[in-house]
DNA sequence: TGCCGTGATCTGTGATCACACTTAGGCTCG
DNA sequence: CGAGCCTAAGTGTGATCACAGATCACGGCA
């Protein structure tokens, strides 16, 4: 939620927010499967404090729906349904196409090239004959998120970022089971439309390029993907 | 950001849910100004607990961005710059007309009836001699998330929430200082066209209509607020 | 009279302890 | 040999204590 701005980042911040942001880092990359239960202690154990910078991370990410804690108390990566990844994929078309609309409009030099960059690093990687799913994974995020910023609406990133934080592990996850029909999802081609409609100012185009880049990962997740019913 | 099914609420949430409830219903309806600075030992007297849930119930608002903790430490309501006021009405129009013009495709005759009710009771309130501007504001809420609530996503209501909650402190105080001119605001007709255009299903026209509306309460607050520069 | 230093107090953060509750395992009894 | 109870370990939640840092006001000195 808070990773812009995250180069001054001098040395101390609380525990609790490290806590936060290495169980985030964790849930988003996939590292934490759905319907897995968390443990505060453990948890505090693994990063080598007490119970409190735990608890108060675990808390964060409950209220931003990362986490879930059942009637039982117990603490868990939700479990993802069908129709809520249907209803976070169609809420991500319009948060995001929206984002892209903005960034076609305000795009700077400095942000084009950033895109560009990721965009190279993608294809780079998901072509290349032993593809690395971790760097083209990030790379894929890189590029997103580079165009997000570029909207210039750092309380819409915010929203975004809050619903990758739940996508993340569903969607990272099944990304590592399937190694080689990342290239064939076709990815680097809406990337490819996205970069141009950017270049080129075009509102509508940028955000269709994104809105059918989302669509097919989301296809993807469908048929491979254990989503509960 | 989780009012949804405060119904079957039957009695003991924890502690530091109910702390985050109270502050953040405190928050929403403009009872902390902004740059007023908070303490957790005084919020939990007033709660007659200890610090621990009003501790939580802060962190949670702090990642919600609706209160914001200094390089002190020190804990307060966020002023609300000119500029993220209007990047937050940018945002607003984008996200909430999207959710009206879903709502315009999937409304149901009861949340017809639910918006046209919170419509009456707004108008009816806002067109009276002595006009209660705090129910006049609840009605107008209520009708808002009448017509999100209808669009059938509910992880686009709990992000619209969070928007309502960081706008929350500068819209009621302001209002709350200018009594009379909430009946000028018009804001009654842009309420009337939305309700028309979800009853004829119009999508378009009801994303006209909620974005004239946010639009014109926007430019009321920029006027009449004190935003800091 | 004006200003600076200094101590008391209040801030959030983290650790530790206490408690109600759930859960899983082992033991006893049928 | 198997099933049921019952204890013990583990759960999150809340309270209390400890601590470093910031704030502010009062008093002494120039």
């Amino acid at each position: 939620m808070e990773s812009i701005a995250r180069i001054g980042r001098v040395a101390h911040a609380t525990l609790g927010a490290q806590a936060y942001e290495a169980l985030r880092d964790r849930l988003i990359a996939g590292a934490l499967a759905p319907g897995e239960r968390l443990s505060l202690r453990t948890l505090a154990e693994g990063l080598g404090t007490s119970v409190m910078p735990a608890r108060e991370a675990v808390s964060r990410l409950v209220a931003d729906e990362a986490l879930e804690v059942l009637p039982n108390r117990a603490v868990r990566v939700p479990v993802m349904t069908l129709s809520t990844f249907r209803e976070l994929t169609r809420v991500r078309i319009a948060v995001e196409g929206f984002a892209a609309t903005e960034a076609a409009r305000r795009l700077a030099p400095d942000d084009l090239a950033a895109i560009r960059s990721h965009d190279a690093a993608f294809r780079h990687e998901v072509l290349a004959p032993e593809p690395d799913l971790e760097r083209a994974m990030r790379a894929n995020r890189d590029l997103h998120f580079a165009v997000y910023r570029a909207a210039g609406l750092p309380s819409l990133v915010a929203i975004i970022e809050g619903l990758w934080l739940r996508i993340g592990p569903v969607l990272n996850l099944d990304m590592r089971s399937s190694r080689r029909r990342v290239a064939e999802g076709g990815a680097q081609v809406h990337h490819a439309h996205l970069a141009a409609a950017l270049a080129a100012g075009d509102g509508d185009g940028a955000r269709a390029a994104l809105a059918a880049d989302i669509a097919a990962s989301a296809d993807f997740i469908e048929t491979t993907g254990r989503l509960a019913p």
